[in-house]
Order: structure tokens, then sequence, then C-alpha cells
RNA sequence: GGUUCCUUAGCUCAGUUGGUUAGAGCGCUCGCUUCACACGCGAGAGGUCGCUGGUUCGAGUCCAGUAGGAACCACCA
């Protein structure tokens, strides 16, 4: 590590600007600290030193945002004071670009698409402009596809990364990822085989949700409700005897693949039809009546008619009363072209021919036609609005499709395992803690286990190739594995081992999976790969687990979720010790900003407007978890905090205030109450603000911080410049300046973690290296200094001052102007205080003198003589 | 329907195990070009801490209930 001691008062030439501005700060300090490595992350280590980060990858082909700025900031005060307090913090970033709106951006900025099953072209060059009709754009391999990507993403990457250098983010530039590049997608298929060969992750042919546009399964982490406008249309359903069993639906389109009607066990109108058979309208199936405990009574006619499939009440009785499968949606989201066999009445067959084909839209008009014009219809349909299950990236409603798929364990389906989970949330301490309830929420409402497989093209392929039988039908029981140095594969392109590509897709032969992974599955695995696991043990185990998981409350079921469902089964423990979840950021209006709403401001304006220390106060003072409106307002005030500091700092040491051995031991020079009183309060500031980061609560560390400085500029600072200038003699003199030194010098060091640009810009006046490679202070320096020191002189002082400047205040005169008399009374002690500091208390209020008088009450300022105001002078 | 958070000055928010007259900043009013800072300095006004009850010597803080707001999860015939 570097100078990481308190040592530090080297007898540099101070030299201080005229002027000092915040203007060109970002730019050129963030040049020095990357060419000094100040943030750099040494392997040579041990795992106790070390405090590592699971940094969140942003999307860069996604906006810049204001959002970034406000958690990133966040999650930087914490590494930067972790540097301070001597931690070899490890501080990667990465880069999401493996998923759809990489895909989205890919495509339409190049013109291509990808189709796996194109063969690689090495010198492959996208077109100059992208061909206007999209049947024109050009089809490329997946490899080319990811080297495509890898090509738009070192330009996106390099947006994000000047504004994050330009926030004074202390990443260490050198440990950087992607989340498409060979090592994440070695390291993604590396853990879905381990979980594979565990017994973590299977395959199976189930009742999938199934997105139709972008034709690929979905898993229960993506769903989202929308509340839709719908119909409940009403109609019979004829038994043997010819009862007419009503039932009411939202979607008749599903009626020709009805497999049961379902009424509630303890249901009395419908007990008498349980195990009978009845007819469906229109199509004329058989269907049985039967009882499951999930129908409810009160809803609708209190029958239901149960279609394969529907909603997931549907699969929940198809699987639980094993009825049987009657499929008419395809994974194009239309009703399939042939006539199902179970439709065997001529009417039936008829019918089908009026929805085959057709989309689930129309499909449901033409079914209501044909009820209508059969007058099943009973009464006009009733309009109601209800939840309807999305893709949250998708605009059309879920189908249920059956499908053969990948699963990872998460719990979904096995309690032993599913408490474990909750239990490895337990492990996490989560910041603000309440959010772990969310975790546990999540976890114990899972339905099912991780649907991993998408049916997309670009993405981390699964490493799975099955053999062909003799009739080429894939043997899916029996997947061929690549080997651990073949990694990453892919199997569209590179043959299974042991056969060769000629084999491909013939019988015999072999055929590659199709699929690719879950953009979770990879992203869940960012310590894995940011920590090199599998590929430099050694260096995995200084990093693993991590200290902190930084990220927004929006993503605790997807990412940490599945970083946790990953860490549980690869490594048996939680992945890091610490979550700290940001808020949102609000519109002034308090809304989610969004780029819909066109409220989204772009974040190198505000940069540019305030300063990078500005923004970063503005997100410091909130509190992790909080949704924060933003505010330009509050940005004002960090930037006028940030000049406040060069200037008083550039007073300071221009008064010659520089030695600040004080913080070493050195304290005898300090003699005066009142400077003693100063110290004391700052030993407590030291104290308070590091106890509040070491319980991520750093907007509290702000917020005392603050307040001190402010105090110690405009009374302490006010009230003994007299005696700084030298004119109550040498020794009272250096004693305010040892004080002021060694509260600059402390003041920058507790600062600088939040305003990393004022501060180092200051320090770099007076000190050698950086205040960021400077130590975290502690009180125990002070503490030589502060034996028997009465904190209580400094407000003390600072109120009689007040006293004064509101009699000045209130006669409406210059606050320089002369107090000939007065008095201040207190009780005995404040008195006593008043005494340690009224040579200050004189000077700062040009006061000739002032009466001390012993009384019961608060303290009060009285009897004040002002001095006649001058004459302006003769022009 | 389940879970969680929020409600304190006009606005944005602090208030750490319950303890003397409830704080900050912004905004507002008044004053001051004081030799670090006018991107400044000083002074001031402004709150029955959502509501009701309880525990306690003492409640903004703990408990119960209630109203309003927000989020997450579930429901989806």
């Amino acid at each position: 590590m570097a100078e990481n001691s308190l040592g530090t008062d080297t007898p540099l030439p101070v030299s201080v600007p005229d002027k000092p501005a915040l203007e060109g700060l970002e730019e050129r300090l963030s040049a020095a600290w990357r060419t000094a490595g100040t943030y750099r992350f040494d392997p040579e280590t041990t795992r106790d030193q070390v405090y590592s980060i699971d940094t969140p990858p942003p999307t860069a082909s996604g906006s810049l945002h204001v959002g970034h700025m406000f958690s990133y900031t966040q999650t930087d005060v914490l590494a930067r004071y972790q540097r301070m307090r001597g931690k070899n913090v490890f501080y990667p970033m990465g880069w999401d670009d493996n998923g759809l709106p990489t895909e989205r951006r890919v495509q339409n900025f190049y013109g291509v698409r990808c189709d796996p099953k194109t063969p690689y072209d090495p010198d492959y060059a996208p077109p100059a402009q992208p061909a206007k009709n999209q049947r024109d754009w050009d089809v490329v391999s997946r490899r080319n596809f990811i080297e495509l990507c890898e090509q738009l993403a070192v330009e996106d990457e390099k947006v994000f990364e000047h504004l994050f250098t330009t926030l004074g983010l202390s990443v260490d530039w050198d440990l950087t990822y992607r989340t498409i590049d060979d090592v994440s997608r070695a390291v993604s298929q590396r853990a879905f085989l381990t979980n594979l060969s565990a017994g973590d992750a299977y395959m199976a042919e189930a009742p999938t949700l199934w997105d139709v546009t972008f034709r690929t399964a979905v898993a229960q982490a993506e769903l989202e409700d929308r509340e839709m406008p719908g119909a409940y249309y009403r109609y019979p359903f004829t038994a043997a005897d010819g009862t007419q069993i009503h039932i009411e639906t939202t979607r008749p389109e599903l009626l020709a693949a009805c497999v049961a009607l379902v009424a509630h066990p303890d249901d009395e109108r419908y007990q008498p039809l349980f195990g009978q058979k009845v007819v469906s309208p229109v199509f004329g199936v058989e269907v049985e009546v039967r009882a499951h405990p999930l129908a409810k009574a009160d809803k609708g006619s209190g029958i239901a008619m149960v279609c394969t499939f529907g909603d997931l009440t549907d699969v929940t009785w198809w699987r639980e009363l094993d009825l049987p499968t009657r499929a008419i949606i395809g994974r194009d989201g239309r009703v399939t072209a042939e006539t199902p066999e179970w439709i065997t009445s001529e009417a039936g067959r008829e019918a089908y021919a009026a929805i085959a084909g057709k989309t689930v839209f129309s499909a449901k008009e033409a079914v209501v036609e044909l009820l209508r014009e059969a007058g099943l219809l009973d009464g006009e349909p009733k309009k109601i609005s209800h939840p309807v299950n999305f893709f949250e990236k998708g605009d059309k409603p879920l189908e249920i499709v059956t499908s053969r798929q990948w699963y990872i364990r998460n719990g979904g389906r096995d309690e032993d395992r599913r408490e474990r989970l909750v239990g490895r949330g337990k492990e996490i301490e989560f910041h603000p803690g309440f959010m772990r309830s969310r975790y546990t929420n999540w976890v114990e409402g899972l339905n099912g286990d991780w649907l991993v497989s998408r049916q997309r093209f670009f993405g981390v392929p699964v490493p799975v190739w099955y053999p062909l039988d003799a009739a080429g039908d894939p043997d899916y029981e029996h997947p061929i594995l690549p080997s651990e140095e073949q990694l990453p594969v892919d199997p569209a392109a590179d043959a299974a081992p042991g056969y060769d590509e000629a084999q491909r897709d013939v019988p015999g032969g072999f055929t590659g999976d199709a699929d690719v992974l879950d953009t979770w599955a990879t992203s869940s695995l960012t310590p894995q790969i940011v920590g090199r696991w599998s590929r430099d043990e050694d260096f995995f185990a200084k990093v693993f687990p991590f200290d902190l998981r930084p990220q927004g409350h929006d993503i605790i079921r997807t990412w940490l979720f599945s970083t946790a469902v990953r860490g549980d089964a690869l490594h048996g423990c939680a992945p890091w010790k610490h979550a700290a979840i940001s808020g949102w950021i609000l519109d002034p209006d308090r809304k989610k900003m969004s780029k819909s709403k066109g409220n989204v401001v772009v974040p190198t304006d505000v940069l540019n407007e305030f300063g990078a220390d500005a923004v970063r106060y503005w997100a410091a003072s909130a509190k992790l978890g909080a949704d924060t409106a933003y505010e330009i307002a509050q940005m004002k005030i960090g930037r006028r905090l940030a000049i406040k500091i060069l200037n008083a700092s550039k007073f300071v040491l221009n008064l010659g205030a520089t030695s600040s051995d004080v913080l070493d031991g050195a304290a005898e020079v300090v003699v005066n109450g009142l400077d003693r009183s100063l110290l004391a309060r700052l030993s407590t500031v030291i104290d308070d603000a590091s106890r509040a980061l070491e319980s991520y609560d750093y907007a509290r560390a702000l917020d005392l911080v603050e307040s001190f400085f402010w105090s110690f500029t405009d009374d302490y600072v006010e009230l003994v410049k007299d005696r700084a200038y030298g004119a109550r003699g040498p020794e009272e003199q250096a004693s305010v300046l040892a004080t002021l030194a060694t509260t600059l010098d402390a003041v920058l060091r507790l600062f600088a973690p939040f305003l990393p640009f004022a501060t180092d810009e200051v320090w770099g006046w007076w000190r050698e290296g950086s205040v960021h490679r400077a130590a975290w202070p502690t009180s125990a320096h002070l503490a030589a200094a502060l034996e028997g020191a009465d904190p209580g002189v400094l407000p003390t002082v600072g109120s009689a001052l007040g006293g004064i400047r509101k009699a000045k205040s209130e006669a409406k005169v210059k606050q320089r102007t002369e107090v000939v008399a007065g008095t201040i009374s207190a009780p005995a002690a404040q008195i006593e205080q008043l005494r340690a500091g009224l040579g200050d208390l004189l000077a700062a209020g040009n006061a000739r003198d002032l009466t001390l008088i012993v009384a019961d009450g608060e303290l009060t300022v009285g009897g004040v003589e002002l001095a006649p105001a001058e004459e302006p002078a003769p022009r």
C-alpha cells in the first residue's frame, strides 16, 4: 500500500492559488490518479486486507442516466472510506453487454441479424450503412454477432467510463470485464456444467411462460403484471341429461383447448356433477367436471373452464388433477392450423376451421361470433379490467406452451433448498436491513425452478450437444458435454466432442443445443467472473466471498437472488457479506424517472454545471434504500460546500497554519481553551462519523462532518482570526495555528470520500501524494491534546458572539462596529467557559470590554453599547 | 390478500439504545461589499412531530389501532 500513515507532515512548500476554483479539477485530478495508480488493487495481499466490491455492470448500450451517478457515488464513498481505513480495495467495473438491449442495438447499428446456423466468417465486415429494409440485413453467425457486439461495446463503454471517471469513481480500471466476452462465456458455461453434474441443473419438458413476440421462454423473475381491459364471456356446457352448466371466461378463444371444468369441492351447486362428463359448446368436446380447492365459488359462475393453458392456475389444475393436454396455441401466438384429433364432430371440425391459424385476438372474435350465432352467448360480455402476465420487455400477453427447457434449481420446487436459500439471505447483512424481506418474500413465493434456456440467438450458448439416433431424433437423456479446456463453446458452430462437423444434424450424428442462457445466468456469476474463479483459485480466495454487493432494490429478485443461488450451489455460502441497496431517482414530482416520460436529465450536463463534488454531495446525502428526488438545489449546496473548503483552506494555509503535528501527538503547543475545545469536538466527530461509515450510513457521516465544518469556519475561525495574526503573542498564535492545521488536515480526510476533487486539490497545496491514500483519522491521535479539554467552550463563546452580532444586527449597523460596553449573564459553568475564550470573543466582537455576570437561566447578552457610526469620509 | 417502508417547519430531509425549551439546508424577512469566500457573511420568523388510545416519572422515539401515500409479492377462470 502507498503512504497510508499519518506521517505526512513533510515540509513541502505551501502553494495556494489566489483564486481557487472547482473548474477543471475533475479532468486534472482523475488523470493524475490514473497515472499514479491511486486506486490500483494490489494482488499481493491476504483476504483480511481486502475489501472487495461486486460492482454492478451497467448496460453500456443503454443511455446514461442520473441514476447511474446516484448509486455509483454511494458505493464509491464506501470504497474510499475502506481504502483510507487501510483496506486493499478491489473495486472493478464490468459492462453488461449480454442481453436484449445490446442485441437490439447491434442489429440496428450495423443492420445485421444473428442466425446461429450461419457459419462463422472470419473476414466478415458489416455494411457501412444498415440497409433500410430489415429484410436486406446481413445474416451473420453467432460468433460474428458477438464480435460486432464487442466492437460496438468499446465505443459505448468509453462514454460510460468518461462519465464515471469525471464523477470520481475510485474504480481500478485495470479490473474490467464484459458479460459477453470469452472469459464470461467460459465462466457461465463452466458454472452451468458444474450445476448440471451436481444435479443443480436439469432439463425438463413442461408448460412454460412464452413470449410470442420474442418467441422465447421467460422466467418467473421476468414477469410483470399489467392491467388490461378484458371481458367475461358467459356460455354453457351441456351435461348428459341436458342440464346447462354456465361458465364465465375471459379467454373464449381457448374453448377448443378445454380439458375440464373445475369447481370447489364444497360447492353444493356443482357437487352432483363431479366426475360426470359434459360437452363443450361449438366444438362438441367431452370434458369431465372436477373438484379442486383452488376454484373459487364466488368467482364468475363458480365453475371454471380449464384449458391447456390459459394461465398458471390452469397449469396447477392440469398437473394436480392429471388432466390431458390439448394445446392449440403455437409458439407464434397463433391457433395451430391443423385440426386437433380430440375434436371429432363434423360441426366441431368446421368450427375449428374458423379459428385455425388466427392470432389469439382474432380467434377470440371468431369463437364469440360462433357462440353468438348458436345463441349460446348468455348476455352481453361484461367488460372488466384485470392483471395480465407480460414479459417485462414484451408487449403482448404471455402464452403458456409446453416445451423442453433447462432449469437451475432455486428452491421453487424443493422445501429444503428454499429454506437454505432463505438462510443465505440471513448471512448477508442488508443495508438497509428491511430490504432483506424482499429477498425472503421472493424466495418463499417461488412457484418453480429457474428456467434458464432462452430461444434467442445472442447470448451465452447452452454448452451441450445431443446424439442423434438412426431416425435422426435427438437423445435428450444423454447430452454430450464439452471438456473444461474447450470452454467457451458454441454448439451451433463447434462440432460435439468425438464427432465430425459433417455429422451435424444427420442420423447417427449429433445436433447442438440451439438455445442460449438467460442473461441472469451469466450476470449471477459476476463475483466468479471478476474474481477469476476456476482460472486463478488463489486469487479467487482473496476476494470471495465479496465484502459488498451494491445494487438497486428493483433487481433483488433477479440479480441479487440469482447470484445467491449460484453462490449456494457452487461454493456453499452467500456470495457477499454486505448488500447495499440503493434507491431510485424520482423526478421532482416524486414520479419514477424514465425515458418514456421524457424527464430524464443528461448526467454530463449536470456535472459540467455544478461539478462532480456537487453531484456526489447530492447522492451521498441520501440514505441507502431511500428513493430520492432529483434535486438541483441539493447540488448547489454541495457546490457551495466544495468552494467553501477551497476558500477556508486557502485562508488557513495562508495564515501559516501548516503543521498538524497534533495529530501525531505533539499536543503541548495547544494551550488555549477555545482551541482545545475545537479539537475535542473534532475528536467526537471523527468517532461518530467513523461509526456511521462502519455501519454503511455514509449520509449520516457526511452530515456530521459538514456540520462540524460549518461551525469551524463560521464560529471558530471568526473567533480566532485576531489571535492567528499574532495579536496576543507567539504562544497563543502557535496554539491557534496548530489547531487550525490539525483541523484542516482531519477535515480534508473526513470529506475525502465524499468530495474527492476539492479535498485532493487542497491536499496538493501542502501535502505530498493524494489524500485518497492518506489514513482515515482516528481520535486516538488527538487524545494527548485533549486532557481536560472542555468541548463546551466553543459553543458557549459562539453563542455569546451570536448575542453581540444580534445586537448589531438589530441596530442595523456593520458587524465590525465597536462595542463600547456590554454584559453577558450566564450560569457559573458557562462563565467559566467564556473566560477561556474571552480574548477571542472581545476581538471577534470588536468589543472593548464585556462584563461577565453569574446568573441562573440561559446565556444572555445585554446592555450592549455601540460606538457611534463613523461619519462617511468627506469626498 | 400477504409483506415492507414512509407520514416531523412552505419545500427536501435529520432526529442512533425513550431524557432537559424538536434540528439542518433550501425558500422567506431584515441587515452587512468585515482585509478566505457576494458561488459570500450576520440576524430573524416559521412545527400541537398524520390521527386515537396505551406503557412510562417522562413518548417524535416503544406498543396497539386508525387514516393517507409508496414499493415488493401473490391473485389473474
